[in-house]
DNA sequence: TACTAATTAGGAATCATTCCTATTATGAAC
DNA sequence: GTTCATAATAGGAATGATTCCTAATTAGTA
């Protein structure tokens, strides 16, 4: 998944993944799926958890982390881990720059090149890397104009 | 604090810092900071409580959060967070690139220029970054040459 | 329409970290 | 060396996102 593909192009490829592998698509799911491929900035499980809860009321947290975990395992969500905040999850599963604010919570992606090849790093190194996470914590564009910083 | 210091000049340093501003030096906090000069795997507080429980047997874990708060507080620490392993502790407060082992969970330091500048960040994206995470995840030499891989 | 294995709901368990409070001991003053 | 104020410590309870467990439900198939 490229970072310019349409929300409905996102949620159809998702879909289209989950039929082709045998997964039944409850409500449940397709409520989660519709949310994550719509919200650019990242939700975590809680956000996602109250949202799908207006649609379909009777949901558990239970379901929420199920849904996810199967999507994380069958490569169609990125899980973004902290410690200080709740995991976020991302439809873009492409490694890429993450920013995140300090004000709002939002992660945004940040569209370009990656520095350094893995082949870099263990020629460098002697470490194999297998899959890598940059991060850029400050503040967004939106936060900093109604803060007037 | 550059990346190629030795444990002494780090140990020496931390101290000095400390007295300079005022912070009594108990046998508790020169254990920790002990370790922490030597211990260039980054690691994490249930692990120095266990190391340093040996010389200082009656250390509790709220004292080993509670000096590791103090050095972050004092810019002289830098915590890794993580949600699934327990955070770990870095006296190399310069922003560098983490190479993280998914097998024996040591970390280490890759030297080196950083690709981004927080400027160059901000012009492209009206995002004003004030810290920054560059982490790889894979196998160091280490555990690359055990499993033959 | 019935079946069955996958999915879900609900709640208990986990565990690193934070919080709270009484006790202790460092470093300064004398 | 003694005293003292207060920072620091020990111990344990609280927190909260995530994981685990199990019985009930339901999507998709035949």
């Amino acid at each position: 998944m490229n970072l310019s593909a349409t929300p409905e192009e996102i949620e159809r490829k998702l879909i289209k993944s989950l039929r082709e592998k045998g997964y039944k698509l409850t409500s449940q799911r397709l409520e989660i799926i519709g949310l994550l491929a719509r919200d650019m900035t990242h939700p975590g499980a809680t956000d996602l958890f109250r949202r799908v809860r207006k649609r379909v009321p009777r949901i558990s947290m239970s379901t929420v982390y199920y849904t996810l975990d199967m999507l994380k395992k069958e490569g169609l969500l990125r899980e973004l881990e902290f410690y200080d905040r709740d995991n976020r999850y991302d439809v873009t599963v492409a490694d890429h720059i993450n920013l995140i604010c300090r004000k709002c919570g939002k992660i945004a992606d940040l569209p370009g090149e990656l520095p350094f090849s893995t082949e870099a790093v263990l020629k460098k190194t002697g470490f194999q890397p297998v899959a890598m996470r940059y991060e850029y914590y400050g503040y967004c564009k939106e936060c900093r104009r109604k803060r007037a910083r």
